[in-house]
DNA sequence: TGCAAAATTTAGATTAGTCTAAATTTTTTA
DNA sequence: TAAAAAATTTAGACTAATCTAAATTTTGCA
C-alpha cells in the first residue's frame, strides 16, 4: 500500500485537477502547507511509481492507478463525515479533521460496509457526492446563488467553502443543504443577494457568500 | 500528542505490563515484531517524555501518564472492535487488524459519542473489559476451563488466545461469549475437557483450549 | 526578445524510526 | 565463582519525509 503523505498528495492533486489541467508544484505545496521542495522530492516518488505523470518544471496530472487511489480516499473521506454527523450526531462544521484521519483506514470491507450500514448515502454532509465501491459518481450541476437571477428558485446542494466559519455562518441563517431558496432582490451596488427560505425567512447574503453556496434547479 | 510508534510501544509495554512488575527489552521486541536495539532507542525517548520509568538492562514500567496513554488506545481498540462486530457485522476473529489502525484516531470527542450511540457497552467482542473515559475498568476475576472440576459450570467470559484460528474455532464448537457451560468429565490421560452447553451440545476441547478459554464463575 | 521575477529543482541537512554488527552488562551454570 | 550464554545497549548506517539555501528553468512584460 502506500504511505499516508503519498495519500494525502494524491488527494490534494485530485482536488486541485478539477480545476485545471495540470498541477503545479507550488499549488501543491500550499494545499499540504509545505515547501515547494518537498513536493518535487515527494512528485519524482508518485512519478516512479506511476501514480502520477510528472515532467520537470511542467506540473503534474494523475494517471488512472493515482486517481482510483485519490477517488478512494475522497470515498473513504466522505462515508465518515456522513456517519459522524448522521450516527454520532456532530455538526458539518466538526467532522473535516476528524475524517482527514479516518479516510487513512486500509480495509475496503470496512468501508464498504459502513457504506451499506448508512443505507449508501450519495452525499456527503457538505453535498459533495460520494464515491460508489467502484470510483464511480455524477457531480450534480451546480451554481452559485450568484449566477441567480431574481425570482429564481432553487435547492441548496453544496458549498464552495469548507471552512468551519463558513459553515457555522450557514447553519445560523438557517441555509443548510436541502433548504429550498427563492431569491428576492439583488442590490446592485455591491451584489449582495436578499433570498427567501421555503419557510418565508428573509436572509440578505454578501456576494461572497452567495459565491461560496451552490444551487441545484 | 505522541506518534504512532510511540502509542504501539505504551500499548505494548502495558499489555506486557499485566504479568510482569518490569517488562524486557526483548518481550516489547518480540511484541511489536522488531529488534531489541529498536526497542532501547525508542525506550530512551519514551523515558525522556516521562512516559516510562527506565533504567538501562533493567526493563520498564509505566508511569501514570504513560498508563493513562495506553489505557486510552486500548479504550478505543475495544470500543472500534465492538461498533465493527454489533453495527458492522464483522465476526469476532475479524476485528483485530481493523481496530488496530482505528484505535490511533486521535479525537476524544469522537471516541465519547461512538461510546454513547452503542449504550456504553462494557466488554469488547472477546469478552475484555471496555475503560470508561476517565480510563477505568474492572478486570472480572476469571478462571481458564482448565481450572475447573467435574459439575461445575460457568459462563464464557473471555479469551486468552486473540487469534483467528482459535476464535474461529470457538465460533464453530458455538462456544462464545455469554455461552453457559457445564463441565462434564475430565480425562486424566491428556487433560481434555468434555463440557455441555446450555443447548445440551456435547463439546471435547483440548487442555490448551480449555487454558485458553476463561470462565465467570 | 531579452532580462527580471517567479516557479521549480537540486544539494545538502535533519528527524523519526528502523536495522545490523559489535560491545557491554547481566544471568546462568558447571 | 568464573566463564559461557543470554540480554541489552551502542555505534553506525539506511529510508521516508521534511527543510533551507542555492542553482536552474520558465514566464511575462518592458
Amino acid at each position: 500500500m502506500n504511505t499516508l503523505a503519498e495519500e494525502n498528495y494524491l488527494k490534494s492533486i485530485y482536488h486541485l485537477s478539477i480545476s485545471a489541467d495540470n498541477v503545479s508544484t507550488n499549488q501543491i505545496a500550499a494545499a499540504l502547507n509545505t515547501k515547494a521542495s518537498s513536493v518535487t522530492d515527494m512528485l519524482k516518488k508518485l512519478a516512479e511509481k506511476a501514480l502520477i505523470n510528472y515532467t520537470r518544471y511542467q506540473g503534474v496530472n494523475l494517471t488512472p492507478s493515482g486517481e482510483k487511489i485519490a477517488i478512494n480516499i475522497i470515498r473513504k473521506h466522505r462515508l465518515w463525515e456522513y456517519f459522524l454527523v448522521e450516527k454520532l450526531n456532530f455538526k458539518w462544521d466538526q467532522v473535516h479533521d476528524m475524517a482527514e484521519e479516518m479516510e487513512h483506514i486500509s480495509s475496503a470491507e470496512l468501508i464498504d460496509r459502513l457504506d451499506e450500514f448508512m443505507g449508501h448515502p450519495r452525499h456527503d454532509p457538505h453535498g459533495d457526492p460520494i464515491p460508489d465501491s467502484e470510483g464511480r459518481f455524477k457531480t450534480a450541476e451546480l451554481k452559485p446563488v450568484s449566477a441567480l437571477m431574481v425570482n429564481q428558485c432553487g435547492i441548496i446542494s453544496g458549498v464552495r467553502d469548507h471552512t468551519s466559519p463558513f459553515l457555522q455562518y450557514l447553519e445560523k441563517q438557517q441555509l443548510t443543504i436541502g433548504k429550498k431558496i427563492t431569491i428576492t432582490d439583488i442590490i446592485e451596488y455591491d451584489h449582495s443577494v436578499a433570498l427567501k427560505t421555503d419557510t418565508e425567512k428573509e436572509v440578505h447574503i454578501s456576494r461572497e457568500v452567495a459565491n461560496n453556496l451552490l444551487i441545484a434547479l
